[in-house]
DNA sequence: AAAGTATATCGAAATATCTCGATATGCAAA
DNA sequence: TTTGCATATCGAGATATTTCGATATACTTT
């Protein structure tokens, strides 16, 4: 875990959206009940950008954001793309904050 | 931990120079080796400053940041301010954070 | 009381972040 | 190949953060 990677993990986490994003991702079935498909490669865009209560573009970069931090992972099926929790990333990062800060 | 202090401890560590001076604080002895007097009640804001290569006015803003998310707390002696970690608080983040991120 | 030292607050400029609508891109269906 | 749907990117306006110098406040010393 670098200073870089660190700095990127806790400024997307600044961000109440991006926060409640990555919570949501945590329980799929509850959170996108409506997904018609299954949560193999987690919940795509579409579902999360309807939970949000923020414009498309808006959802999509907080995304990207979590992404670049290495928080989510996504990949495209068809034209829908996918997006789940890294839970490796997100389990280093908690462990080195709790031994760190 | 309330959605508010979770939301403004993680702004509060979501700056390099906050994050470097709650990470001094750990260890004032090593740190801050100029300081006169003992570090019973912490690091004094000259101390900080000095180290920090940023203004004196914009030290004492993070320091003020730092302690309205709760992790520092300050005591004045004399015509100088003391900070220190507030290690329950920084604890108790970390925790919750492990928990429920 | 006056002057000096340490810290906090204020106001402003520079920079970063958030958000949106418009549009581009990638893929699927007709 | 044209149309339509899902997502990403772009450009811009609004807001927030960072930083500074100037000044105010708190305390000490003379």
């Amino acid at each position: 875990m670098t200073q870089n990677d660190l700095d990127s993990i806790i400024k997307a986490l600044s961000n109440p959206a991006r926060r409640d994003i990555l919570a949501w991702l945590k329980s799929p079935e509850i959170e996108f009940p409506e997904q018609c498909s299954n949560y193999q490669y987690g919940v795509c865009v579409g579902q999360i950008f309807e939970k949000a209560g923020l414009s498309q573009s808006t959802v999509s970069s907080h995304l990207a954001n979590l992404q670049r931090a290495g928080l989510v992972t996504s990949k495209r099926q068809g034209q829908w793309v996918y997006y789940q929790r890294n839970e490796q990333c997100i389990e280093a990062f908690a462990d080195y904050l709790k031994q760190t800060l």
